[in-house]
RNA sequence: CGAGAAGUAGCACAACUUGGUAGUGCACUUGGUUUGGGACCAAGGGGUUGCAGGUUCAAAUCCUGUCUUCUCGACCA
């Protein structure tokens, strides 16, 4: 990407909230754009680095044989009404945006139990279909009472949920860990150190839960970690009756020895029984042609949070000054950015061909009249995790690459160069 | 919804206490000089001070109402 064509917006520093410094960056930027409380616009560089975020959680559901689909956001009230929902997310829980018109009445999804299974129960007539698991990534829409946090809790989110149908409560539970063994991949490969943490399981439903409970200073959820076991638990856990039991399958023998952190929760997975397909009254035939309802678990992650998260905790500050922030390499937009001065503009443009032949991306600053420095310093503030300044030291062959997350700089040769980036260790 | 804070140029703020031409920094436009870690000179543009009402000769400033945003709480597939 040429950096005139982004047209960003120039930046003061010192302005920047302390909180949500990443976020903030990218709203001054121009880059974040809120229209009301929890309600935002995406720039070129979050709407990138979603995609990312989504082709490695693709990649991994697919690999465990989940299945891509993809689920109205305008749901008819009809069908809340058949899994005795509708109440529950627009009286009691006011959850759900509504709409009313002539057509009728419908709700903003915040969730899909009910299309899924809807989807699901059409075509998986038999036994022999099980198990299945649909998934797909989009807006989500929650009426939260108070937004807060930039996208940590918006009104409108992107979101992965996944469902899965299987013919016994020993099968849903194979897929449920499953999916636990493939959530744990998703996120080791997006660079986030992740807790899987019991959990209370609220209006969902069913008996088993847990939640990806991500370390951050900013999460609003605590949570009581036993880094020797490398074990975890929401501390809400302990406030319940039934804690005991919680503790025992746990194997925690006594709660003194667990680290409390507060962490953001990523993801969020339920063993939903046969809630959804015995109230839809959604039914399969086994092996005796019977009808039998789906034993059916629930699955999300919230891509929206993990952006948040993998900018806010990459925040660089420079004497508890804060600079800017640098992305993880693997899930990075732009890999690398590209800064000359006025006598080597021709070489940076050669370079940045070159690396758009093979398939690095990478931002040119191709912006005029600006100083080494300003160009320098912008690429703390786009999240860019490399950068190759061409300037008075160049001397025609060595590249200067500076790891900006780090501060150590590598020289390469011309020649060299696609290798060196291509060998970059993820 | 409860408690608190704030709304003044694109952004961050000052002026409000004590009513009297609405200002500063950054950003923006034009010209010039600069170019290795947020440069400099000169000129310029941009405001019904969130909105509505009231008091007053006169309101950003005082009073009332209202809307919005943020923080804490409640809530949280």
């Amino acid at each position: 990407m040429r950096l005139s064509k982004l047209n960003i917006r120039k930046i003061n520093l010192n302005d920047i909230d302390k909180n949500y410094s990443g976020q903030d960056i990218l709203m001054k930027l121009g880059e974040l754009y809120q229209f009301e409380s929890g309600i935002y616009g995406y720039g070129n560089l979050w709407t990138k680095l979603e995609r990312n975020v989504e082709n490695i959680i693709i990649e991994e559901l697919d690999k465990v044989g989940c299945i891509q689909v993809e689920f109205p956001k305008l749901q008819p009230k009809k069908i809340w009404c058949q899994s005795n929902r509708w109440d529950t997310y627009t009286k009691d829980g006011d959850i759900m945006f509504t709409l009313n018109n002539n057509l009728g009445e419908y709700g903003l999804a915040p969730t899909a139990e009910e299309c899924a299974t809807l989807f699901g129960a059409n075509r998986l007539n038999s036994y022999k279909n099980l198990p299945a698991v649909y998934y797909q990534i989009g807006e989500k829409f929650r009426k939260e009472i108070r937004a807060r946090g930039y996208l940590f809790r918006p009104r409108t989110f992107v979101m992965m949920d996944a469902y899965s149908f299987d013919k016994s409560e020993s099968d849903m539970q194979k897929t449920y860990h499953l999916m636990h063994d493939a959530y744990l991949n998703i996120f080791k490969r997006l660079g986030i150190k992740i807790i899987p943490t019991i959990s209370d399981n609220g209006v969902i439903g069913g008996k088993v839960a847990e939640e990806f409970q991500a370390i951050t200073n900013l999460g609003e959820d605590k949570i009581l970690y036993d880094e020797s076991q490398d074990l975890g638990m929401n501390k809400e856990v302990l406030e319940f009756e039934n804690k005991e039991e919680y503790l025992k399958q746990l194997n925690i023998k006594d709660d003194q020895v667990l680290k409390e952190y507060n962490s953001v929760e990523l993801g969020n997975n339920f063993q939903l029984g046969t809630k959804y397909s015995e109230s839809m009254k959604l039914y399969f035939k086994d092996e005796n042609g019977e009808d039998k309802p789906y034993f059916m678990g629930c699955y999300g992650i919230g891509l929206g949070r993990i952006i948040a998260c993998l900018i806010e905790n990459n925040v660089i500050k420079e004497n508890d000054k804060i600079k800017g922030f640098a992305l993880p390499y693997q899930i990075a937009p732009y890999k690398v950015q590209i800064i000359a001065n006025e006598k080597n503009q021709e070489v940076a443009e050669e370079l940045y061909n070159n690396l758009c032949e093979n398939n690095i991306s990478a931002i040119l600053d191709d912006r005029e009249n600006l100083t080494i420095g300003n160009r320098i310093n912008d690429v703390f503030v786009l999240g860019t995790p490399r950068m190759i300044v061409i300037g008075n030291k160049f001397d025609g062959n060595i590249y200067e690459i500076e790891d900006i997350a780090t501060g150590e700089k590598d020289f390469i040769d011309k020649n060299e160069i696609i290798k060196y980036f291509n060998n970059i260790s993820i």
